[in-house]
DNA sequence: AAAAAAC
């Protein structure tokens, strides 16, 4: 096995210097690109060259670029203007965890391609299937797709993988974390053993090399940085709290920002989704210009929301660890855990949002004294110290401490007015979220908690997001019940 | 423990 390494620093070489065909470079220019990373640096001649690709990068390396330029350049020859599905067969298939990954890829798959002959599409799941079927059988030469959608439009055969000669698993520790596993070889049981295959990965643990050794050919590895190692531009930090100040903390911790004429943008992790839709509410409602981002989301949502985030009209996105790899977000000066991550991996992933490409960032997290064992492993991992700071100039006692409690005491009076007699006080509609008010919690509707939701009114209609009733309900970081409710409220006798 | 991903 081959292995180049090299360190942060980039290269004295140019895009000119690969050889890349004029409609390519014509796309470069236009998107400003003139110097390549240093991934792309090191990956772009050994794809071209015909090479498989261990890549170790993280989010921000400009990793994209690094294997769909010259994947495009070496479907150049084969392009042609047929508007033919047989004459368009998927020479490329790029395989994502998520979602937004897939349309991301996708996305700067189609600028560097838009003055050549290639077409492109993205598959993913979550929304309509028959655009992207419609699309599949118009013909496209490369396909990014998250695999679950991808087998589906196998199954319906409006797509053929047997022409596919380049393969790239972009994120394949996040895939195989998912579960993606079986899917992965289902699908690459369907295409040809003569191609080339690129796989990415924030870490090369055991697993991914088992399944490297298995659909790799004498790889030539490629390692940016460190892996399992975070950025040294990163200043990271623990601010210690006592449990029940955290949104608080996190409130002081912007504000401060704010006020030190720091960026306002940053990304503030939590890891539930109740907890997500929870902080975004209560920062709204402190007056901090928050969105949340999780998987009970709508598509649609998840997309708006992540646009609005980029066009900056949105300053703290609340996010699971949906956003936490992949996400292309350029340039974010702050990552904030609101929870320390169950897995130290995920830290890493998280706090790689910040400190790109030789920028500076903030990595700030909140740690209460239960969260120990979290943090001993993050550190174990990382092989350093992360200090516990007291945070400076945080009166827990104070307004936003009162804000949260305050929201603590709603959570409880919306149990009193759950139950059927209820001596709860007023009904208090929720300010910025209208669906969770429209959507308040009641009992005798209780079928609604053994069932999963199902849609009924397209992608616009409003969200009955069942854990959001459920956190209305029973308040901070409850899980949802697996027992029926009426057990739940202390023998109240369900209807049926 | 939690989140993500196909219908």
């Amino acid at each position: 096995m081959t292995t180049t390494t090299t360190d942060q620093t980039t290269p004295e070489i140019t895009f000119d210097s690969f050889g890349l065909d004029a409609r390519i470079q014509r796309a470069l220019a236009e998107q400003g690109y003139t110097k390549p990373t240093p991934i792309q640096a090191q990956a772009i001649p050994v794809v071209l060259l015909g090479k498989d690709v261990m890549g170790a990068a993280q989010t921000g390396t400009g990793k994209t670029a690094g294997f769909a330029l010259p994947i495009i350049q070496r479907l150049l020859p084969m392009s042609n203007a047929s508007a033919s599905p047989a004459r368009h067969p998927v020479r490329a298939l790029m395989l994502t965890p998520t979602r937004e990954l897939a349309d991301q890829v996708y996305d700067n798959v189609a600028r560097y391609a838009r003055f050549t002959d290639l077409r492109s599409t993205v598959v993913f799941g979550g929304v309509d299937m028959n655009p992207q079927t419609e699309a599949l059988r118009r013909g496209v030469e490369i396909l990014v797709a998250t695999p679950g959608r991808l087998l589906d439009h196998v199954q319906q055969k409006s797509v053929n993988l047997s022409q596919v000669q380049m393969l790239v698993l972009d994120e394949a520790d996040r895939m195989l974390d998912m579960g993606f596993l079986p899917d992965l070889q289902r699908i690459i049981n369907l295409l040809p053993a003569q191609r080339q295959t690129l796989l990415f990965s924030a870490t090369f643990s055991a697993e991914i090399k088992r399944l490297a050794s298995s659909y790799l050919r004498q790889p030539v590895t490629i390692e940016v940085a460190r892996s399992n190692s975070a950025n040294e531009n990163v200043r990271q930090t623990v601010f210690q709290v006592e449990d029940g100040h955290k949104q608080a903390a996190v409130v002081h911790l912007l504000k401060k920002r704010a006020a030190d004429g720091l960026s306002r943008q940053c990304i503030v992790f939590v890891n539930s989704k109740i907890g997500c839709s929870r902080l975004a509410r209560h920062l709204e409602r402190e007056g901090i210009n928050a969105a949340a981002i999780h998987g009970d989301k709508t598509q649609t949502e998840r997309m708006q929301t992540l646009d609005g985030f980029k066009q900056g009209n949105i300053d703290a996105l609340v996010a699971t660890d949906v956003a936490a790899r992949g996400l292309d977000i350029p340039d974010m000066p702050c990552v904030i855990n609101f929870d320390l991550p169950y897995s130290a991996e995920d830290y890493v992933h998280r706090i790689g949002r910040t400190g790109r490409a030789g920028a500076s960032g903030d990595a700030l997290s909140i740690f209460v004294p239960a969260d120990e064992r979290l943090l001993v492993d993050i550190e174990k991992l990382l092989k350093r110290n992360i200090p516990r700071t007291p945070l400076e100039g945080f009166d827990p006692t104070g307004a936003n401490a009162r804000a949260e409690e305050s929201e603590r005491r709603r959570a409880r009076s919306d149990v009193r007015r759950a139950r059927p007699n209820g001596e709860g006080d007023e009904p208090r509609p929720r300010r910025n979220d209208p669906a969770s008010s429209r959507n308040a919690f009641r009992p005798s509707d209780d079928p609604f908690f053994s069932r999963p939701y199902e849609p009924s009114g397209g992608a616009a209609a409003a969200q009955p997001d069942v854990t959001e009733s459920h956190a209305a309900a029973f308040g901070r970081g409850r899980p949802a019940p697996k027992r029926p409710l009426a057990a739940l409220l202390g023998g109240v006798p369900r209807k049926s």
